[in-house]
DNA sequence: GGCGATTTGATAGACGTCTCTCAAAAAAAG
DNA sequence: CTTTTTTTGAGAGACGTCTATCAAATCGCC
């Protein structure tokens, strides 16, 4: 019984009604009396009727025209943000949406600005970039968004600037659940916590520390919080300023690096003497080196904020303003934590997946490719 | 500069041939001939053709329909999955996806055969259901299998059973971060970890067992395992065996339970006396309670499945399986570890989404409703 | 060159929705 | 009543793909 979905001439049908009207109704034409109104919302209801997606988006033929804009530079961070939105592009053109992957110069407000104005040229219908404290950039933004280009602010957001949405993760959060954590590990003995971060000007740098702080103070007394450690997320400031630390005092018994520069951290924890108990160590961010430090047990936990639900948040979020339509529900991104144990796969594209394991087809079905693969533990 | 994107008649055009070849090639229909093949292969590389999905959908009108298997009863796991589901009834519905959501005893084998054979006359494309270890579950499965329905296992697989896919965590490793966590948590004192299993004939259960075993023995030599506490997860047998332990024995430094009944564990806790030290207590699953033990105070962390993100990949599996083609690459499921910090916002229908900031309009845009909701914080 | 087999081209209808236009009907205003 | 305005109906064409049919062209082979 293979029964058919309704379709707006089912809805037409069954209000006695016509399709021109129904369509009237549900697509806020106007001009369609209150009685006719109710009638289709009625058949609406009664029939279960659901608007095939599939058909509305070829008919309007429309190509989301979408852009992102990241920071290019070694940051492996952002190299990462960058390859997950490659890989992305293929399925989102299958869906028409053409998304353009830009790259500037990290914290460069004017050279976004400029990037900005040129893909405003180029007609565009939304944009994501990382967000920074400027007022140029913020001044941009309100000019795009009068221009009717939907803006996103991605991974940290742009005080004061009237973009559509943030997507990212709360960085006070995060810093609460590192405090957290470095809490429990100390099984209630008491101790000294080392914060390192790029600089305090960084909104989500300066949020992470405070959320860390916040918790520390309030739910572990015994522990206090050495002065923070301004590494300008460059390993070798990080490790200049460690070294001549663990070296003359040994009473840091954990360390929470909220940004980024942590070769010269790691670097630094590799070459401890055997004597010296390594301290608790919380890193953000599931990147090659900080993935490594973790396996070899270096550090301890990873804070990762998803990045690959970030893009899907942020694209299918661009795509509702663009619509105008109220923005899909998604859960929110929560910072994550991950151990040894739980660390995810490295590689999006890599085709082992442990939390899916696929049987090949039994017997039949000859024609066309199936899946053969068996991938148990 | 609205650039439309090729079709198939632009890479006709292009490799020089009929739309009719084209579409011979595109469809593996046979009968082309290799140089033609090449051209049409060129042509589509040259131009970047990507199929537009919904007009393939739309052409073949295909509604699938699938189904869902989930236990009834008071568990709120369960529930709470069955309450995902719900909710994205209609979305699916919106792409064609017809999916129906039924309920059977937990843990009746025989009772489930019986469904399954009812849908199978229903006409269904696939069915997702949580596994057991039951020999006639897996010739039913075989059964359904071979008549060309599509089968997943969901939360727990089914040994021996022919399905297409599990799609769950892999639970040894979410024992294996529970012990992680465990022995981080006593950081590097001694103490008596105590496991709590609904049944050591749940694969589930029972692995999530041997993982925390696993890693706590190699690990954390400091700590040893208590005997296994049976409770067949129900809550006042969980109660009635674990009260005579805490109060004859003050040793337990830390409670893992890996299943449900955790009522009857969560009453003992907040009746513990004033003097003796909580253990660290880590749970599966966000349930309300287990959320609600967790804000008191009266848990550390809970390990959790993320049931939404199962559903999602389940039916992303069952239709790539319904049209026999590759399933999408979707990123595995791990377990997640949530403190009181970073635990998600209850209900999936909530309008608060904390990770996702909500702009209104700043001018234009009048007609058609667009955001007005500002979540900060 | 003639035969059969293979390969190609041309074309048409279907899917459900959106967007139009134009005329007809109904309701409200004079 | 007529005139104006509002509301409704009927229908056509487009979007890109799938599926089909039938005739025409090309190929291999003797």
């Amino acid at each position: 019984m293979q029964s058919r979905l309704p379709t707006l001439s089912d809805v037409a049908r069954c209000a006695g009604v016509s399709y021109a009207t129904v369509d009237r109704v549900v697509n806020d034409r106007g001009g369609v009396a209150e009685k006719s109104v109710i009638r289709v919302r009625k058949a609406i209801d009664e029939l279960g009727y659901v608007r095939n997606v599939a058909a509305a988006n070829l008919s309007q033929n429309k190509t989301y025209r979408f852009a992102a804009i990241i920071p290019t530079g070694t940051n492996q961070f952002f190299q990462q943000l960058r390859a997950i939105l490659e890989a992305e592009r293929i399925r989102l053109l299958a869906d028409r949406i053409d998304l353009r992957i830009e790259g500037i110069a990290a914290f460069d407000g004017e050279a976004l600005c400029e990037r900005l104005d040129i893909l405003s040229q180029t007609g565009i219908d939304g944009v994501a970039l990382v967000g920074t404290d400027d007022d140029i950039v913020a001044q941009k933004i309100a000019e795009l968004r009068s221009a009717g280009i939907a803006v996103l602010t991605l991974v940290s957001d742009a005080p004061n600037a009237p973009r559509d949405a943030y997507i990212g993760i709360d960085n006070r959060v995060a810093g609460q659940t590192a405090g957290r954590l470095i809490g429990l590990c100390h099984g209630g003995a008491g101790g000294r916590v080392l914060p390192i971060v790029g600089a305090l000007s960084a909104p989500d740098h300066a949020e992470r520390l405070e959320g860390m702080r916040e918790t520390v103070t309030a739910l572990y007394p015994d522990l206090d919080i050495a002065p923070v450690i301004i590494g300008r997320d460059e390993h070798e400031i990080v490790e200049n300023k460690l070294r001549p630390i663990f070296k003359n005092s040994h009473d840091i018994t954990a360390v929470y690096s909220v940004g980024g520069g942590n070769a010269g951290l790691l670097r630094v924890l590799r070459s401890l003497p055997d004597g010296q108990n390594r301290p608790i160590v919380v890193l953000h961010d599931i990147v090659p080196q900080a993935r490594e430090a973790l396996e070899d047990g270096v550090i301890d936990a990873i804070i990762d904020q998803r990045p690959e639900v970030e893009i899907a948040n942020a694209l299918s979020c661009l795509r509702s303003i663009a619509d105008r339509r109220m923005p899909d529900v998604t859960d929110p991104i929560l910072p994550t934590v991950y151990f040894k144990e739980n660390l995810p796969p490295p590689g999006r594209d890599s085709s082992v997946r442990p939390g899916h394991t696929v049987n090949g087809t039994a017997s039949g079905h000859a024609s066309k490719s199936r899946i053969l693969k068996e991938i148990d533990q």
